[in-house]
RNA sequence: GGCUCGUUCGUCUAGUGGUUAGGACUCCAGGUUUUCAUCCUGGCAACAGGAGUUCGAUUCUCCUACGGGCUACCA
């Protein structure tokens, strides 16, 4: 049987580094055995659901590159399949009306410092019920949950969950609102049913709604779907991951630079790993391998530093063009005034040693306009009195380069420092300095000949001047 | 408080009734390099604690501690 599985989101807020994981999972699990990834918007909450929301979580979900079958299931469109079920229930006797407030709940929480619901409507005489109906008082409508026994099920990463029965209160199904809105734990296992779905694979925060959606099921007499929880992701302190940790959004990370190919493959090994060493893969190789056995049960923390290395290592061995295509959903004006070639060719210089097209981009302004000052600190340390003149001889031999190419570039320059004996450093560091305004970066031969005679020797010309 | 889940280097993890407990990130030290943020080599660093089972427990059982989640007319 192929499985389908879903993305249940509600759009509440943008996707979340923990929410994408969850996609991820779903996905991978699904393509692995050829099956259906199905993403079903759960705004039943319609305060705090926005439109807004919506968009932005399948714009980061289509980014992320994990496409979904069919159209996004919007769970509002199903309410009247909600309202039915739910009458079902009332009407075979498996739920019932319950006319406490809120209010008056709350009051005996405190007082009794329970925090269960004392069961006042349980077992209400039809006439007691009659008699609040007749008189307009909204109730809301609550699941009659087995008192005996216990309710287990068969999780594919914690084992056997069980939870006795007695502990469960009678949640509600509906709320006394004017619609009788039906709420989550109802909503979801209509729709799950609904929706065929053979796995549900979601955070570990649900496994407390399983027992709940279980226990609806069974009322129902549906068939009751597999269940895979999938631990938490939680930020530096070993709290759940939230603003305080920094950025939690997908959109921030895209922000940021990182690509969808190593965000993925840093959240899949996030909570599970293919049994080898295996680290860098591609959307493709984690479907190959992800496995549901290999899945932990312990909570991670999410660690930027790993993030950057994986993204490093998938920047390292992107094509330029694909680099650029990514640099452009971010930044449509970088590089726009040069031709595409000489582009391509400034990323394949500083694609090995970036972590992120931000970082890319930030450390690539030499490669498209002049300096405009020089670092004092920098000239203190490495202009020393001969600098200039050293400088200017080598000029007079370097300008008559034919072939302006690297090798042919650092062939001469050796011979040149061979001939006046004068060390690498002082030399290379003065140049690379009034090339780049930096110390670091590619190797300096393979700068020069990117950027031409030309922009050369105006930069070495500027620089000799202005020093 | 109740229920429930978890605990191997700082972090992500591998692993077994007998191992020098392995890898990766970070960090540190070397090397390469004109330079470095790339690359190479090396190093630091862990089985939460206690009891039990056993010839032997990091591994199995129980307890404790610590941590997470849930405990809504949120999802």
């Amino acid at each position: 049987m192929k499985p389908i599985v879903r993305f249940a989101p509600s759009p509440t807020g943008e996707l979340h580094i923990g929410g994408a994981r969850v996609a991820l999972f779903n996905y991978l699990f699904a393509k692995k055995y050829s099956g259906e990834f199905l993403v079903r918007i759960e705004d039943t909450d319609l305060q705090r659901s926005k439109n807004k929301y919506r968009d932005q979580i399948c714009d980061s979900l289509k980014w992320l590159g994990l496409k979904w079958n069919r159209d996004s299931f919007i769970q509002s469109k199903n309410i009247s399949r909600h309202r039915s079920t739910i009458d079902q229930l009332l009407l075979s006797g498996k739920a019932y009306k319950c006319f406490a407030t809120k209010e008056e709940l709350d009051l005996i929480r405190k007082k009794t410092n329970s925090y269960a619901y004392p069961g006042t409507w349980r077992n209400r005489s039809q006439k007691d019920i009659l008699k609040q109906e007749n008189k307009s008082k909204p109730y809301s409508i609550r699941l009659k949950t087995p008192e005996k026994g216990e309710t287990s099920f068969l999780d594919k990463v914690y084992g056997r969950i069980s939870v006795k029965n007695a502990e469960i209160d009678d949640f509600i199904l509906a709320r006394s609102d004017a619609n009788k809105s039906p709420v989550y734990n109802l909503v979801v296992t209509v729709d799950d049913h609904d929706m065929n779905i053979t796995h549900v694979i979601r955070g570990e925060d649900h496994i407390s709604n399983t027992i709940k959606q279980i226990l609806l099921f069974q009322s129902l007499g549906w068939s009751i779907p597999q269940y895979v929880h999938l631990p938490m992701i939680l930020g530096s302190n070993g709290e759940r991951l939230s603003k305080r940790h920094g950025a939690t959004g997908v959109q921030s990370y895209q922000k940021m630079g990182y690509q969808p190919e190593g965000l993925l493959n840093y959240l899949a090994f996030l909570g599970w790993n293919p049994g080898t060493n295996e680290e860098i893969m591609k959307l493709d190789r984690l479907i190959e391998t992800f496995d549901l056995d290999q899945i932990q049960k312990k909570s991670a923390i999410f660690d930027e530093k790993k993030l950057n290395w994986i993204s490093g290592q998938h920047l390292s061995t992107q094509s330029a063009k694909q680099i650029f295509d990514d640099i452009k959903g971010i930044d449509t004006k970088w590089g726009s005034s040069y031709h595409d070639k000489y582009i391509l060719s400034v990323i394949d210089l500083l694609k090995s040693r970036m972590n992120s097209i931000v970082q890319l981009i930030d450390n690539s302004s030499y490669f498209f306009e002049d300096l405009a000052t020089y670092d004092k600190n920098i000239i203190n340390d490495i202009w020393k009195k001969d600098t200039s003149s050293v400088l200017e001889s080598y000029m007079k031999v370097i300008v008559k380069i034919d072939e302006w190419n690297s090798y042919d570039l650092e062939d001469h320059t050796k011979n040149f420092m061979k001939q006046y004996d004068i060390g690498f450093g002082k030399l290379m560091k003065p140049i690379r300095f009034i090339l780049c305004g930096v110390l670091n970066g590619p190797p300096l031969f393979e700068i020069m000949e990117l950027l031409g005679k030309d922009i050369f020797i105006k930069r070495v010309e500027n620089a000799l001047e202005v020093i």
